[in-house]
DNA sequence: ATAGACATTCTTTTT
DNA sequence: GAATGTCTAT
C-alpha cells in the first residue's frame, strides 16, 4: 500500500485516497481537475488499484469510462501492472465500447437483434445517402451531411426523432428524416455510434430491473477526460450510477477540443450541480515541462474567458527558450523541421521520442515528402485507418452479410464488388421490389435467385451467383475458425482475384492478408472471438493497424490526436491564421477559445524543446495561400521565444516582437495579390484554356465567374477553387 | 454492363 | 488534391 502511494504529491495523494462517503453518509463524488503533464492517469489508475486494494472495491463492481481506446488501453495495461488480476473482466473501456458490451448482453431487452452490426460514420453516411434516394429527396435541398450532422446532434442530446422540437418547415423536414433514418436502421439491424449510447441508456429507463441491477454492480464509476463528453454520455453516466454511486470524474476544461462534436462544457457546471458535497481537487504541479514551455502555455490560454482557473507550476527550471522558425514556404518549413529533426537525433534523441503537430491532416503531405526525401524513418497517424481502407471494408461487408444478411448497406457495397454482371438497373429492380413489400434487398435477391434457379438453363451468374456466395459465407461463418473465416471470405467473393488482376493492387492484397491477421490476433485476445464481435471491434477501433509502426520512427499527427502524449521534443508547425486558429472556426462565438485549447494542448506535449514554426506561403487544395501569423503567437511573451534565423543570409525570420505589427483583429486570410475579376476580362485556365469573363457573382469564398472559353464553351467557375490565370 | 474520362465538391478535429 | 458522382464510349 505505502508502496502503491509513495511518490504522490499532497493533492494527488488526497484524489487517490478520497473517502466514499462525506461524513454526512452522502456519497462523496469528486471532480478533479488535472492539467496538462500532472499525473492524470496515474492518479486514476491509482485510485482503481487503491479502491481494490483496500477492499472498498472488487475489480467485478467498478467502472472506468475513457473518451479514447488508446485511453482504455494504457489503463488497463498500468492497472494490471500494479496489480495481480487479470483485467479483461473489468468494465473499462470508452463509452461506446462499454455500451457495446451491455447492448450485446442484453439485446433482447434493447429490442436489437443478436447480431446488430455498427455503423462508422462513413457507413452511416452512405446510409443517409441511400435513404434520400430511396425516398426521393433531392440532395441538393437536404445535404447528406447535413441529415446526419442533426440526426447525430440530436442523438447525442439524448432525443429522438419524436422529441426534436421542430420550429420551422426545414426542422420538421430533417425530423421527418431523422425518424425515417432510424426505421431503416431498426429493418437492417445496424446501430450507429451514437445509437449504441442511446440504446443503452433507454435500455435502463424501459428495463429498471436491469437498472437497478447494474446500478447494485457499479458501486464505482470513473470518467477520464470529463471535459469531452456529451450532454448524452453524462446523462448515461447519471442513469447508471444512481443515488448512491460516488462519481469520480477527471477532466481538464483547459483542454476541451470536442466541443465541435459536442462535447458539452455544461456537463462540468451541471456535475457541479449534481453532486453537492462534491470535492474539487485541483492538479496543477506538471511533471512533464520545463519552465519556459509551461509559461508559454500558461500565457496562451489565459486568454480564454470562463475558465475553471488553473496555473500549472513547475519545480523544473526554466530549461530553453521556445524556438521560433518563419519560413517563406510550407516546403521551407518542412525543410526545417527535417535539419532540426537529424540534428536532435544526431544528438542522441530518438525519432520516436519526437512528435510534428499539425491542426489538419491535409498539412501531413508536404511533412512526409520532406522527411521521405531525407531518409528520416517516420509515422503518419490518423489518416486514413485501416478499418477504413477500401479492400478492407469490402472485405468486411462479406462478413457482415455473412452474420447479417438484411444489412442493406454491406449488401449494396459488394453486391456488384468484384464485378459480377449486377449493374445499376439490377439493382434499382432490387431496390423498388424491396421497397414495395418491406422486405431487405437480401429477401429480394433471394426469392428472384430461387425463381431463376428453377429453369434449366440457370447458370450461376449474376444475382444467382452471389446469393451463392452469402450462402456459402453464412455456412462457412458456422464452420471455421475466425481467421480461415476472413481468409475464405476474401478468396471466395473474388476480392483476391480481383485485386491481383489490379495493377495497383499489391498493397490492397497486402492490407487483405493484415486483415487475416488481425482477425487471428483477435481470436487469441479477445475474450469473445465469434465474428460479430470481430466486427464490432472493426468498427469501434478503426485501428492504428497502420503500417508497420516502426518502433525508432518521428511521429506526424493532428494535435487532437496528440492529446495525451509527451515528447523529448515537439514541433508545432503552421502557426498561421486561417490554419491555426481554423478560419472554420472563426465563424462560431465558441470557436477561437476551442483554437486556443487546442493550441494548450499542442505546447504542453513537450519535454524539454519546443519548436513554433509557421509559412508565409502554403499551397493548400491545389492554391496558394499567403498567411499571417497566428495570433496564438503573439499571446505568447517574447521573452520565452528565440527566433531561428533560415539557412542562407536573406532575413527571412522576423523576430517574435514584429509578429505583432501586422496581425489586425482582422480575419487575416487573403488570396494574396488576387486579381480584380471583371466583365470582359481574358482569362487561362489549365483545363479550359482562354476564355473571356462574361458575369461575376458574390464575393469572398463563394465569388463564382462565369466565362466564355474560345474551346470548352461558357462554363460557371468558383474562384476559390479555380486555377484561373489573368490574360493581359 | 463496365471502365474510364470527366466534372464537381469539399476540404478540422474522431468514437 | 482527393474522393465521389456523372457521363461517354466501348
Amino acid at each position: 500500500m505505502a508502496q502503491l502511494l509513495s511518490g504522490l504529491n499532497p493533492q494527488q495523494h488526497e484524489a487517490v485516497t478520497l473517502p466514499l462517503r462525506q461524513p454526512s453518509g452522502e456519497p462523496q463524488s469528486a471532480l478533479v481537475l488535472a492539467g496538462a503533464g500532472s499525473g492524470k492517469t496515474r492518479v486514476l489508475t491509482t485510485r482503481i488499484a487503491y479502491l481494490i486494494q483496500t477492499g472498498q472495491a472488487s475489480p467485478h463492481g467498478l467502472m472506468a469510462v475513457t473518451f479514447t481506446n488508446k485511453a482504455a488501453r494504457e489503463m488497463l495495461t498500468r492497472i494490471s501492472a500494479m496489480l495481480p488480476i487479470n483485467p479483461r473482466g473489468m468494465w473499462v473501456g470508452t463509452f461506446h465500447g462499454l455500451c457495446n458490451r451491455l447492448l450485446r448482453a442484453h439485446h433482447r431487452e434493447a429490442g436489437l437483434p443478436a447480431l446488430f452490426q455498427i455503423l462508422d460514420s462513413q457507413d452511416q453516411l452512405a446510409l443517409v445517402k441511400r435513404l434520400l434516394k430511396g425516398l426521393n429527396v433531392d440532395e441538393e435541398k437536404v445535404p447528406p451531411r447535413e441529415l446526419q450532422y442533426f440526426i447525430n446532434a440530436a442523438k447525442e442530446q439524448g432525443l429522438r426523432a419524436a422529441q426534436v422540437e421542430a420550429s420551422d418547415e426545414r426542422s420538421r423536414r430533417m425530423v421527418e428524416l431523422y425518424a425515417a433514418y432510424d426505421e431503416q436502421c431498426n429493418r437492417e439491424g445496424v446501430v450507429d455510434f451514437a445509437e449504441l449510447l442511446l440504446r443503452a441508456y433507454e435500455l435502463f429507463s424501459r428495463d429498471p430491473v436491469l437498472a437497478t441491477h447494474y446500478r447494485d454492480r457499479f458501486a464505482h464509476i470513473l470518467v477520464d477526460e470529463f471535459q469531452d463528453t456529451n450532454r448524452l454520455q453524462y446523462l448515461w453516466l447519471k442513469r447508471l450510477a444512481g443515488r448512491e454511486t460516488p462519481l469520480f470524474v477527471v477532466g481538464d476544461d483547459d483542454q476541451s477540443i470536442y466541443a465541435f462534436r459536442g462535447a458539452s462544457a455544461e456537463n462540468m457546471r451541471d456535475f457541479e450541480r449534481d453532486h453537492p458535497g462534491y470535492r474539487l481537487i485541483k492538479l496543477e504541479q506538471n511533471y512533464r515541462s520545463a519552465g519556459n514551455i509551461l509559461a508559454a502555455a500558461n500565457a496562451v490560454i489565459r486568454h480564454n474567458r470562463h475558465r475553471l482557473g488553473k496555473n500549472l507550476w513547475t519545480t523544473d527550471g526554466a530549461g530553453e527558450p521556445l524556438r521560433l522558425y518563419q519560413a517563406l514556404t510550407d516546403q521551407e518549413e518542412a525543410q526545417f523541421v527535417v535539419d532540426e529533426v537529424r540534428a536532435l537525433n544526431r544528438e542522441g534523441v530518438p525519432y520516436a521520442d519526437m512528435a510534428v503537430l499539425y491542426r489538419s491532416n491535409a498539412q501531413s503531405r508536404v511533412l512526409e515528402h520532406a522527411l521521405f526525401s531525407a531518409g528520416v524513418p517516420y509515422r503518419v497517424y490518423g489518416g486514413l485507418r485501416f478499418f477504413e481502407r477500401q479492400e478492407v471494408k469490402h472485405a468486411l461487408a462479406y462478413l457482415r452479410l455473412a452474420v447479417n444478411p438484411d444489412d442493406d448497406g454491406a449488401l449494396e457495397r459488394v453486391i456488384n464488388f468484384p464485378a459480377r454482371g449486377i449493374g445499376a438497373r439490377t439493382l434499382e429492380q432490387l431496390r423498388s421490389e424491396a421497397a414495395a413489400t418491406g422486405s431487405s434487398l437480401w429477401e429480394v435477391a433471394r426469392r428472384k435467385a430461387q425463381a431463376r434457379g428453377q429453369r434449366p438453363e440457370g447458370i450461376r451468374k449474376g444475382i444467382e451467383g452471389f446469393v451463392a456466395l452469402i450462402e456459402d459465407l453464412r455456412a462457412a461463418a458456422a464452420a471455421l475458425s475466425l481467421p480461415e473465416l476472413v481468409q475464405h471470405a476474401i478468396e471466395a467473393s473474388g476480392l483476391a482475384a480481383h485485386y491481383q488482376a489490379e495493377r495497383e493492387g499489391e498493397e490492397r492484397l497486402e492490407n487483405l492478408d493484415e486483415l487475416v491477421n488481425a482477425a487471428s490476433a483477435f481470436a487469441q485476445e479477445a475474450e469473445e472471438h465469434d465474428l460479430a464481435a470481430f466486427l464490432a471491434h472493426a468498427a469501434l477501433e478503426a485501428g492504428e493497424h497502420q503500417a508497420a509502426s516502426g518502433a525508432e520512427a518521428l511521429q506526424l499527427m493532428t494535435v487532437h490526436s496528440a492529446k495525451g502524449l509527451e515528447f523529448h521534443a515537439v514541433f508545432v508547425t503552421g502557426l498561421e491564421e486561417g490554419l491555426f486558429p481554423h478560419e472554420q472556426s472563426l465563424l462560431d462565438p465558441g470557436g477561437v477559445e476551442e483554437e486556443r485549447r487546442l493550441m494548450y494542448v499542442a505546447l504542453t506535449r513537450a519535454r524539454r524543446r519546443l519548436y513554433l514554426s509557421l509559412a508565409q506561403t502554403r499551397m493548400l487544395h491545389g492554391q496558394t495561400r499567403y498567411n499571417v501569423p497566428s495570433r496564438f503567437l503573439q499571446e505568447i511573451p517574447a521573452e520565452l521565444m528565440k527566433a531561428l534565423g533560415g539557412r542562407g543570409a536573406a532575413p527571412r525570420t522576423a523576430p517574435a516582437s514584429a509578429l505583432s505589427q501586422n496581425t489586425g483583429p482582422e480575419p487575416a486570410f487573403r488570396l494574396a495579390g488576387s486579381p480584380e475579376w471583371h466583365v470582359g476580362q481574358s482569362v487561362l485556365h489549365p483545363k479550359f484554356g482562354r476564355g473571356v469573363i462574361v458575369h461575376c457573382e458574390g464575393r469572398g469564398p463563394d465569388a463564382r465567374v462565369q466565362v466564355r472559353f474560345s474551346e470548352a464553351g461558357v462554363k460557371w467557375l468558383a474562384l476559390e477553387y479555380a486555377k484561373l490565370t489573368p490574360v493581359h
